[in-house]
DNA sequence: CCAATTTGACCGAA
DNA sequence: TTCGGTCAAATTGG
């Protein structure tokens, strides 16, 4: 009761918290979006402030945990009627990750393999991915493989991803991405590429955003599919039209059929961006910022 | 020894 | 029940 009172205060103020760091997130895109503007200390700047918005998130939930919430499994002072709770508390919190990561926004692109020869393999998009998993899939002739951000548990990242060969042309991959990462391990620097190579990649680069069907959810509340986290497809290394390595001439070059690209997944366009949230009730519960149970 | 991958088990959705 | 996605123990590789 009183518990309750300061439960959601606190919850208030960790939205507000999370919203800031949402507002940094646009901050740095706007940023990497603007050539004119572009530097790296201020990209690092914004960095540094997501991280501390996020770091204080953490330490707020962990507080909170302490506090209000139904205790971690690890006190042993637990009566023991606690203990069979414990298992459907994990439980539910398992089935509460799965919603959540179906509501993260998805989208797909097909990649071609490095055209080497016998290596086969889709590019590096310059995330660091950890396979997690690989199934055989009903009437495809490649298993599909499933990965997942290498800092899932340390950085609480839920970016996944699975690779799929194509059926009738074995050196295209679908790649459907879903999640946009939080961690801010994924962007190596990128290297330098050529005009051709980036128009190259371009040209053999399809991507499409599955807006989710917005029956999926209440259409008033939380536009989850409008948060605007750049897809990689936008950001990585191989396409990177932002990368300060690459020559200016190489972005206004190119032409809009790149920038299509680069909305496609932001469609809801740029107005639309301010009002924003993460749709922050899912966030603030079922994220795994839990990352010190593993 | 640690981190990544492999692979069968498990679970929820359809 | 089947299928697709995830988990986690066993295995591999550095």
């Amino acid at each position: 009761m009183e518990m309750e009172k300061s439960h959601s205060e606190d919850l208030r103020m960790l939205i507000d918290i999370l919203r800031q760091g949402n507002a940094h997130v646009m901050e740095l895109e706007a940023h990497l979006y603007n050539y004119e503007t572009f530097s790296s200390e201020t990209c690092l700047l914004l960095s540094s402030k997501l991280q501390s918005t996020f770091a204080t998130a953490i330490t707020m939930i962990k507080l909170m945990e302490q506090r209000g919430l139904p205790s971690l499994p690890s006190s042993s002072t637990d009566s023991p009627r606690s203990q069979s709770s414990e298992r459907s508390f994990k439980e539910q919190e398992r089935r509460e990750m799965c919603k959540k990561r179906k509501s993260l926004p998805r989208w797909s692109e097909q990649v071609k393999a490095c055209s080497g020869s016998a290596m086969e393999i889709p590019l590096d998009d310059g995330h660091s991915w950890r396979k997690y998993g690989q199934k055989d899939i009903l009437g495809a002739k490649f298993p599909r493989c499933y990965y997942r951000c290498t800092y899932r548990h340390s950085h609480g990242c839920l970016a996944t991803k699975q690779i799929q060969r194509s059926d009738n042309n074995s050196s295209l991959f679908d790649i459907t991405y879903r999640g946009a990462h939080t961690c801010n391990h994924g962007f190596q620097k990128p290297s330098p590429l050529t005009n051709e190579q980036i128009i190259h990649q371009n040209q053999s680069l399809k991507v499409k955003t599955e807006a989710l069907s917005s029956d999926e959810h209440k259409p008033e509340s939380s536009p989850y599919f409008s948060f605007p986290l750049t897809p990689k497809s936008c950001l990585k290394p191989e396409n990177n039209i932002f990368s300060s390595a690459s020559k200016p001439e190489n972005y206004e070059g190119l032409d809009s059929e790149i920038a299509d690209i680069i909305c496609a997944s932001n469609s809801t366009t740029s107005s639309e961006m301010l009002k924003i949230d993460f749709g922050v009730e899912q966030f603030v519960f079922d994220s795994e910022f839990s990352f010190d149970f593993y």
